[in-house]
DNA sequence: TATTGTTATACTCTATAACTATA
DNA sequence: TATAGTTATAGAGTATAACAATA
């Protein structure tokens, strides 16, 4: 009866991380859904914005902004799908990947001076039980 | 290098528990952040509404159109403070305490069942390590 | 008729500053 | 002068609807 709940518990641990990885993206120059962008065309290039949209749970409408700076800044590049004229590719450029692995370091070391004195097996259990709520499903659904 | 960033990580386990969230708090008549203030003076009434703001993490000129509803609703009480007039004294009323046992029981019911497949070490090194990401230092600062 | 990309509009949420009453 | 509570206003963030091009 003494616990939060979780859901509490968890918002408070992402609104740290995100406090704690802010001066990170700053100093790189790209906001937190833009970084997000980038590290889901480095895990794979995008067939459509409106894929890339619903693969990081971002509206289809902001996201074009959001590719317009990123594009500007000569880090992801837009091109017609010669097979569905309608649709754009989209890609990191070199520099865009190089951008990404900066940016990502930077934030990992940042992740590992905070769960410095946890051990492996609790850094695991945390990433895997995070992963659960993330992804799993519920029983009965 | 495969696994996902602990922050995106987290932000995906809190959207996903919100939303589980939000049909329960919907059912009982109380906004999330609602929810995390009954949840607050709960735990022990505030000396003041900012003393209130503060502990929730939230802006005090939004917490007051919240502590409106709340008052409205019959859930709170806020009274002046007799040793400072300036302040007010915030606290459940008794049909608060109870809408929020109600709620706070669904909501666990909810979380357990999320977690059922789980184990009670792996829940417990969840909940510890997120505390951990939520509340603890950064060796070095 | 449906879908992709886009723009424009309206709406909500959040942050800032200013005011009052007390101390 | 500093603080608690409040209000008003401006800004950012978000959602909705509509449009052109293509399928």
């Amino acid at each position: 009866m003494t616990d939060e709940d979780l859901g509490e518990l968890c918002a408070r641990a992402t609104r740290r991380l995100a406090k704690d990885e802010q001066p990170l993206l700053d100093e790189h120059g790209v906001s937190m859904w833009q970084y997000i962008t980038l590290s889901a065309l480095a895990r794979e290039p995008a067939r459509s914005q409106l894929e890339l949209a619903r693969a990081i749970r971002y509206d289809k409408t902001r996201l074009i902004a959001l590719l317009d700076e990123l594009e500007a800044a000569g880090l992801i590049s837009r091109r017609p799908d010669p097979e569905d004229r309608r649709a754009r590719l989209v890609s990191l450029t070199p520099e865009g990947t190089q951008r990404h692995t900066a940016i990502r370091h930077a934030i990992r070391a940042m992740e590992d001076r905070i769960l410095a004195d946890l051990g492996p097996a609790a850094r695991g259990l945390l990433r895997s039980g995070l992963r659960h709520l993330a992804y799993g499903g519920v029983a009965g659904s």
